[in-house]
DNA sequence: CTCATAAGTCTGAAAAAGGAACTGACTTGA
DNA sequence: TCAAGTCAGTTCCTTTTTCAGACTTATGAG
């Protein structure tokens, strides 16, 4: 497998794998949508070598999932910020985290709560057709091949 | 980092991570949602190392995603076929070529189009709110510490 | 008997990750 | 003004994973 060229792949799940399918990024994307911005911080929240972080902010960076915004003129500093496009993986992280509370909890509950600022409740992640917004199973779903080539989930 | 205790993170993002959190993982879970079952299936599909093969199908069969089932007695073989935890993995592989459709297509458009046998229709996967039924924004959600301990995204 | 198929295992080389010290541009406090 | 601290990296060396491909075991077909 050629990882350095998954994102041109025709199978958006590869192209997805290219940006997000290490362990190293999703666990520095969560930190992200915790509202860490700063390499100290990521380093230390989470231990990783400071050598792979570095490597993999720019990844991040360069696939537009994060900006690299000046904080300080003199000394040079910058922060990491989720951009839109970066936000947009909220799903795929709430998706994983609902599944981890479903299949992987332990006798202690859930580690943490999701309240919908929108409705003031605490919630599920729930995934549903656009179209008639029951709740997606694998079973109910047909792919065929789109424009972008055959093969392959997406 | 400790990736052989990361399903034991008070996290349920590390757990999920420490199931499905690489990149041959994931693509091999693509397969079985084409309904790809067996060895060397997998192996052509991917082009991987039947080494690699072999021993991330024996993970997920270790953490239950996947039960292997003989299909012939003489000489034994074995097809790889997923339970119910890894059906619901669904949603998470939807995330993510559905965040891939969005931010990593190319002017060939989609690669796979998806219809829900229920309503007939192409759709997208939407992500909402279990209680409200509203689309989730990451900036609408609220996190905090749930019994099994703070810290992290979920 | 020989070839083909399926599901693996084994091996040596290449690539990635880990650990820890080092750099450079400041700031703060004594 | 001198030492110590902060922040955002970089460099270097060791250990672990991954890769590519050959080998194995069991069996059926011709």
């Amino acid at each position: 497998m050629k990882w350095d060229t998954l994102d041109e792949e025709p199978c958006s799940l590869s192209r997805t794998i290219a940006v997000i399918g290490d362990r190293w990024t999703l666990l520095i994307l969560r930190e992200c949508f915790l509202r860490v911005r700063r390499f100290e911080a990521f380093q230390s929240a989470l231990q990783i070598t400071r050598h792979l972080l570095s490597e993999r902010l720019k990844k991040l960076v360069r696939f537009g999932i994060l900006r690299r915004v000046p904080y300080s003129e003199a000394p040079k500093r910058y922060e990491y910020i989720l951009t839109q496009k970066g936000l947009d993986l909220y799903p795929i992280i709430m998706a994983m985290v609902h599944w981890g509370d479903t299949h992987m909890g332990d006798e202690r509950g859930r580690p943490l709560l999701h309240e919908h600022k929108t409705c003031g409740k605490q919630f599920d992640p729930v995934m549903v057709c656009s179209e008639c917004g029951e709740p997606l199973h694998a079973k109910q779903v047909h792919v065929h091949p789109g424009p972008g080539r055959k093969e392959a989930i997406g």
